[in-house]
DNA sequence: TTGAAAGCGCTAACAA
DNA sequence: TTGTTAGCGCTTTCAA
């Protein structure tokens, strides 16, 4: 007759388990865990008292005295407009999830919606709830990277950091694509297919992403009409207004390669509003091959692709290796990655 | 002089606030979350050591004894082409988070890859690591919804579940569009444009959001040509191959529903490889009022708009309320809500 | 190979 | 109003 009968309605512990096989709380742990030194009658008794009660093992009481929690946070802090239109962070979250998975680690997302939402971030990261963070998209002044430094959380970037010069140097680990060098692949088919007036549309210039892929375009035409580049902000309507922008500047561009799909899409619609006809006209590349934009644009879109779910599995990866070298404490993460590109020919140039 | 000194590395504990006050730890505990009957002279001194040691409670031992643990899990099962192509879910997600945070809770996103991960978020919910669920798109088969009531997790689903027939009996709570409604409204306006042959592209029909768009149509066409139906699967492809097989099938329709932007999408581009007009020869609607597809559309999409975001708080308020009135076991929940949907007129149709 | 026992950091009776 | 004390469920020495 076992003594602990589990109260109505509450889950049985291990102690109810030792007790159903016989053994002490301290046998039953070490099955639990797959430890070694149990005879296996004895560890098959157990398993088989698990099965019965149904038994899983509470994780508060683990974390407790293990410090761990199999979980890891993923940090989004990017504003609304650019979140949703972009399928940018749910790929790179599948990734992500995918690898979390696979290592029995459990994901928490955060998502900033202002300013003010860092110190709830704070308090949470602090508070024990997360082995380390994953986070993405950091402009220059982000107060992210100081906080996870000051209480000692082992963090992985998604791009570079605005405040990062080259590669991780200062202990900061990301993961990003070749900007640059895909902006200079694209930058150079546009070149090689005859084209001459080779306009730009940026991304914001505080983010990384948009900086390097700029640089990439600069790489190729280092003395271009400074007229031929307009900043947009990743969305199709920024891209739009960048586009028009450029038309009404000058002598109108033969190529426009933009930062990314969305924009390039925008810059699609001005065009076609305005008759002229692409590629014939004006020849358009994009950046990222995100799903669907890109395919499914008038004309489908020659861009450079990214893997972004490789990237956000790599992200994870990188993260759970930090964290089995060292329980917690002081980063000492190896080295950043850069993922390749690759050019995707499709109708728009 | 304290005799709890931190370990070098490891946090502050209650403890050590609590020695640095001259209070005892219950005094401390009751200062932090904000009991009565502390004079506020010792809560101050409190306060002070809390400040001073950078005092962040621990959430593990919180968790094992009040059997809270503050977070909510937000699983989402749907295969990897919708998830990334529609901006349904990061929408959602986004109102989920907002009245999350809102209320201190935090969210643990599970994606489900392939059928056998449901054993992970059985032992993953069971395992006490969270205090509820939010859920989406089930579709008929679903083991989400015995595993939940197995384990006693209080859900709210976002969708009408495959397997409710009308609104939340059997103790389901959901929040959903007026799909039915909102289809209704859009085949009704195509009508009264003088439009005579109304086709519908409707989404895969183990979903209760196609079927009940089907629903809708038929409501107003109760007589209408049953080969003016095809079915998709709410992607842009299978939009275009639907639109495509009603093109083939017989004598032209002179309108389109589809039930949602992308399959309107992909039926666009079909219409305009084939040198049909639009809206002249074929009037298109869609349904979501997706961000930014229905509005980059060419032409614009006349759509159904969804609050989808509003959705998304609406669930997370259900369950917070459903947590707050029982801290753990059977549901009982109240009734499910159905939001409005509304037209929203562009050049399309 | 197993068990006894000491906590992990916190909350919540109960006493004072 | 405050302090003492008994756990929450688990892992992990240390002894047997």
């Amino acid at each position: 007759m076992p003594e602990q009968l589990p109260a109505p309605g509450s889950r049985p512990t291990l102690e109810a388990v030792a007790a159903r096989a016989g053994v002490s709380r301290a046998t039953a742990s070490r099955v639990v865990n797959g430890a070694e030194g149990v005879r296996t009658h004895v560890a098959d008794k157990v398993r088989e008292a698990i099965r019965d009660l149904g038994y899983v093992p509470n994780q508060a009481a683990r974390t407790l005295v293990t410090r761990r929690t199999g979980a890891v946070a993923v940090i989004i802090a990017e504003p609304e407009v650019r979140i949703f239109s972009d399928p940018f962070f749910s790929r790179q979250i599948r990734g992500i999830s995918k690898e979390l998975t696979a290592h029995d680690t459990q994901l928490v997302l955060l998502l900033v919606e202002d300013r003010g939402d860092y110190d709830r971030i704070e308090r949470y990261l602090a508070g024990g709830h997360v082995d380390g963070a994953l986070a993405f998209s950091l402009h220059t002044d982000d107060p992210l990277p100081s906080i996870t430094r000051r209480i000692g959380m082992p963090t992985v970037y998604g791009g570079r950091p605005g405040w990062t010069a080259g590669s991780g140097e200062d202990g900061v680990e990301y993961v990003d694509a070749d900007n640059r060098g895909g902006a200079r692949e694209a930058v150079r088919y546009l070149l090689d297919q005859g084209r001459r007036r080779i306009a730009h549309i940026a991304g914001p210039l505080d983010q990384t992403s948009a900086t390097d892929r700029l640089d990439g375009y600069r790489d190729v035409l280092p003395d271009g009409d400074p007229a031929l580049i307009a900043e947009g902000d990743f969305t199709t309507a920024g891209g739009a207004r960048a586009m028009a922008e450029l038309l009404d500047r000058g002598p109108r561009p033969d190529a426009v390669f933009a930062a990314n799909d969305l924009m390039a899409t925008g810059a699609l619609k001005v065009l076609r509003e305005r008759g002229l006809a692409v590629p014939r006209d004006v020849a358009v590349v994009g950046f990222d091959d995100a799903e669907p934009v890109a395919e499914a644009a008038d004309p489908p879109l020659t861009t450079v692709r990214q893997d972004i779910e490789g990237m956000g599995r790599l992200m994870a990866r990188l993260l759970l290796r930090a964290l089995a070298a060292e329980p917690q404490g002081a980063h000492g993460l190896p080295g950043s990655v850069i993922t390749p590109t690759a050019l995707v020919r499709r109708a728009s140039a």
